[in-house]
DNA sequence: ATCACTTATATGCAAAATGCACATATAGGT
DNA sequence: ACCTATATGTGCATTTTGCATATAAGTGAT
């Protein structure tokens, strides 16, 4: 069993939460996937570190589906650059993302207030 | 687009949530599968049932690794059921489960944070 | 006794998601 | 010429998932 920095725990993934993430990070202004691999730390835990095939597949994913644009950047150093930017659709996206991740606290909140409250009784009987 | 019942935000489905709620209805009291599916309830948002096939696959994997242990009891009405009772190791496996639970919390919180301050940024310029 | 229904456990399989390794290319420094 | 940092992607085996289906035992009605 290993439990610490990669544990079996299935449940939250950083990958799962990544399209959320990338949404958001999109919303505060237009980034391109290297970029946005730094900027996503933020919404990691300490050791994690996004998968950078995930991140530009997801973006391409979300662009397909009209929730961001894209555009080539070669003006500035370095190799080129796929800017993208939240559409109207992304920016809906997003809320109901948000709505989506409010209810999922409440879901979690109700799991732990019934881990703790089995915790409080079995300290009572021993 | 479909975000109501079926939505299309991946991360949070039921399925990968069910692990840490069996294991806790386990911890309650010792249950079988089909009893559970109702227990499980609880953990679930309104609209949401769990997959039965899900359930009893699940059960059987934790078994396998040693988290709960089961028996057949033939006793009561109606066909056998497969009673599991949640073993020492996992209980543990709950435990860090419920660390990995509160973690994730503060992750979705900070989620929120930023994209309500986004929210209020808009309504200022705006 | 047979038919439908509820209880109960489980399998099959296609599709989606995931992790990790690898491929490609530009530019800057030494 | 070579190494490193920046930047964008592909390939592929494995895992996870949803949904449909199979099996079987008891219960109640006709």
């Amino acid at each position: 069993m290993c439990f610490s920095s990669h544990c079996e725990c299935p449940g939250f993934r950083v990958e799962r939460f990544l399209q959320p993430c990338l949404l958001l990070c999109l919303a505060i202004r237009s980034s391109h996937g290297y970029e946005l691999m730094e900027r996503l730390k933020h919404f990691l835990l300490e050791d994690e570190s996004p998968d950078p095939g995930l991140v530009y597949r997801t973006l391409r994913k979300m662009e397909e589906d009209g929730w961001v644009s894209s555009e080539w950047v070669t003006e500035a150093s370095g190799p080129a650059k796929r800017i993208y930017t939240l559409t109207g659709e992304g920016k809906t996206v997003l809320r109901l993302w948000a709505e989506h991740v409010r209810r999922q606290v409440l879901r979690l909140q109700r799991f732990l207030e019934e881990y703790e409250k089995l915790q409080r009784e079995g300290e009572h009987h021993g």
